[in-house]
DNA sequence: CCTTGCCCCGACCGATCGTTCGGTTGCACC
DNA sequence: GGTGCAACCGAACGATCGGTCGGGGCAAGG
């Protein structure tokens, strides 16, 4: 649709509503959503108000697309095979390793997901599918405690809340250097490390990526 | 001031700050606190919007109470003796075992804490004096750990990072019983438990209360 | 040249925001 | 029985909310 035959979208000195996102998922971190005007997106944007209208629909579009972009990058990980096949505790620590790296790489939209109060239609669809998501691997550590590969401290309705708590922290205070990468390996492994020792794996370190 | 002369102040069909407070917060949790108007307080506290101004100056006073609760309950922790004496470890596990505690006593006041943005004046007071609880915390880990007692998989900054995100991710499930004590020893020990082994604690289960 | 369509604008909409104001009611106290 | 004050109310304040409207500028295509 639009810019027929061959390359002529190249400079990009004007909105699409990806850019547009952009800005206001950041602006929605700071102030939060509720905190956030139209007028504060359209001055943090540069355009008039109005102009915004023209790129999505209104405010609830924006939160919407920001919410999607981070659940698609969770579910993702569920899809990858190494979360489909091979023992409980190998997959459970792959999804570990990778929800993390999914929500450093996709920072503020997960902290916009991870905020959301169900206010709206589009908040409670969000709340539920994230819900689907914590479900799922949460039936990963049910399954790696009843093979016997972990034996956490707590019971593994506990210990599943307190790994996501520990994981989706992140987002409170994890801030990727500026000129480098979005995830920071380091991090990942003190994650990974931290949480099946927390989950009570014998033997201490995981297996190497 | 008031009432003088032995006791008179029995029944209470009549709101005081306090007891208004404790409706407001409930509300500020349920749909956030940007997201709570004086409209919405009022239907919840059953009297007019008008009225409310008669017991507190405003929505940001409400806001300020709340979170000075949480925070003087949390502060209150690190003045008890058991965190101010003996091995930097027992030290450790008793301020974990008590935030632990006072977070489900106070969580609705401590939910709102955890969420707060730094709009206003108020809300920035208040992630300062949080900041500076969490540093006090981390100080005892370091100490934990510079005397040999802890080796935690990761460094001691992002351990403590994801101590504090795992502990308080309480807010975002944990429902006291209706007719039961708010806090649940159980929970409090799980959480105690799998904060230790996550922090590489010898040994396994920790001493008993 | 003129048309087309994208991108943007200022002005404005009704609704709702937090807050203020001028009361009325009813009980305690003298 | 009059006074005072705590507790409450409806109405309205200016400001701001999310969103709409009609049109302007301007590069591309003919």
């Amino acid at each position: 649709m639009g810019t027929a035959a061959g390359e002529r979208t190249a400079r990009r000195d004007t909105y699409t509503p990806q850019t547009l996102l952009e800005v206001a998922v950041r602006v929605f971190n700071e102030r939060g959503y509720d905190g956030t005007s139209m007028e504060h997106l359209s001055r943090a944007a540069g355009i008039s108000k109005s102009s915004i209208y023209h790129h999505v629909r209104g405010k609830e579009e924006l939160l919407r697309r920001a919410v999607s972009h981070a659940l698609d990058g969770l579910f993702g990980v569920l899809e990858e095979p190494a979360a489909r096949e091979g023992r409980a505790v190998d997959r459970l620590a792959h999804v570990i390793r990778r929800t993390t790296e999914v929500l450093m790489e996709r920072l503020p939209h997960v902290t916009l997901l991870l905020r959301v109060r169900g206010n709206t239609e589009t908040e409670r669809w969000a709340l539920e599918r994230r819900r689907k998501f914590d479900q799922r691997v949460a039936e990963l550590l049910r399954q790696a405690v009843a093979d016997g590969t972990l034996r956490p401290g707590a019971d593994p309705r506990l210990a599943t809340r307190l790994l996501f708590g520990m994981i989706n922290s992140l987002v409170e205070w994890y801030r990727p250097h500026p000129e480098g990468p979005r995830v920071a390996p380091e991090i990942v492994e003190g994650v990974l490390t931290t949480a099946l020792a927390g989950l009570g794996l014998p033997g201490g370190a995981p297996p190497a990526r």
